[in-house]
DNA sequence: TCGTTTATTTTCTTTTTTTTTCGTTTGTTA
DNA sequence: TAACAAACGAAAAAAAAAGAAAATAAACGA
């Protein structure tokens, strides 16, 4: 194995575990543990990881883009049951608006291999997650930086949609209820979404069952404004018949 | 069996495998490994893989990412020196636009601790930095995202400064050169430059003396769009009297 | 066939990478 | 906290690979 490829290899292995022992990669790579602390080395000066006595683990940003995803990672089964639903939604050619989420990210991630596909969003790990993708062209929406979601707000980001048409959108809600319609827990957020709203043909509201029932701080308005929902099987009964009384189609991930 | 039959069958084995030895490819063409090397050679100078010890990888967008962020660490000791002596012209209250690129993003890395500061960028690896930093408010500009470089471009990335009114831009660029002007790589970046330059008031333009003297390959246009050019100690003494003559006031940092 | 060009190999030196070695530091546990 | 093992850093040695240039072999047109 190449030396960089190595290099590469353990990158890898930290991104998925967060941290790994130097005796540990030095028998994977059989490698001495001198070579393996030598390549952490430049991995440090990369500023890429963190060593300590014994290993190394992950740094910086894409540290905090994995950090972040996972503090979000609550019904992660549900959500990856969502994301698979969806792709039978789009096709090779779309243009896709993916809203900040954990539950877009997860779609995010299953788009690779789509080709010729445009993709508009206001999320930064989705941009940076997708941007390497050979086939897919990411597009930003402008915006104030909100570091906690890694996503764009603001007005700034809604105005980026003026005069945008797009095929599909795929919205992220905190909260769906009765009362409230669609609910978030920042008000910035909702000019956004209601701007993406009027950009996409069509709007596919992608929410797990949990979160049916539940409302936030913010109001976006009627449900009337999506077209379909798509959920888990966890969604209760009543919801089926209220979503039905509003015209919006429910597609349940199995 | 013919040296560009090797040639095309060597390119073939690696989109298999990613990557590949010059001793097993020696073995397996039955050639010498000076042989191989000079294939790789000529593969690598048609730009489509990368060598490295012991063989070559295919070159993909991936690595074309690593090798950015690595290949422009160069003269990163006069990078921050730069940065160093940005910091003099910030103050609290500012408002600026940061430009992507390396040196930019040493000025952002040093903008910790001011308090109360505005800053606008296309380079989403600034946001990640900035976003976190509790006195400072960070704003993207929209556009296509463009992996290598991590930054947003394109016509919409320029329509985000329209009627927007900024106290300093700090710009940075590939080339400076007598005949050319301001140069860059790429040419979807030239709009949003100058959509820059025309939102700010003032415009510094950073750049590390190596740059001074080449030339890339799109023009931005004169030097006189710019108001002040912060270089190192390395600048020719026939670059200085030219930008006296275009009034451009040179601020050296050491 | 001869000279010329091109491709490949040989040979030698230099560079890069990895391992070995050893003295020191760090962490553990008795 | 003393003792011991694990892990480290530094430097030298060994091994692998690369570079440079000359020598050889093959290909080709006159």
């Amino acid at each position: 194995m190449l030396a960089n490829q190595r290099k590469d290899k353990i990158l890898e292995l930290l991104k998925e575990d967060g941290s790994a022992k130097v005796v540990n990669l030095a028998k994977l790579f059989k490698v001495t543990e001198v070579t393996i602390r030598q390549d952490l080395e430049k991995l440090e000066k990369e500023g890429l990881v963190l060593r300590e006595h014994g290993g190394a683990f992950l740094k910086n940003m894409e540290n905090q883009v994995r950090t972040f995803s996972l503090s979000h990672q609550d019904n992660l089964d549900k959500k990856e049951l969502i994301a698979n639903k969806c792709l039978e939604f789009i096709n090779a050619g779309d243009t896709i608006i993916l809203d900040s989420g954990s539950t877009t990210t997860e779609i995010a991630k299953k788009l690779k291999g789509i080709k010729n596909l445009t993709v508009i969003t206001n999320a930064l790990n989705i941009a940076l997650l997708l941007g390497v993708e050979p086939g897919i062209e990411v597009i930003m929406t402008g915006g104030e930086f909100k570091p906690p979601t890694l996503s764009l707000t603001g007005q700034k980001a809604a105005d980026f949609f003026n005069g945008l048409n797009v095929h599909k959108l795929f919205l992220a809600t905190a909260g769906l209820s009765l009362k409230a319609g669609l609910t978030y827990p920042s008000i910035s957020d909702l000019v956004v979404k209601k701007a993406m709203i009027s950009a996409a043909e069509t709007t596919y509201l992608v929410a797990d069952s949990t979160k049916i029932g539940k409302s936030s701080f913010a109001s976006l308005g009627a449900l009337s404004l999506i077209d379909y929902i798509i959920t888990d099987a966890g969604i209760q009964e009543k919801y089926k018949t209220l979503l039905n009384e509003n015209e919006i189609e429910l597609i349940i991930a199995d």
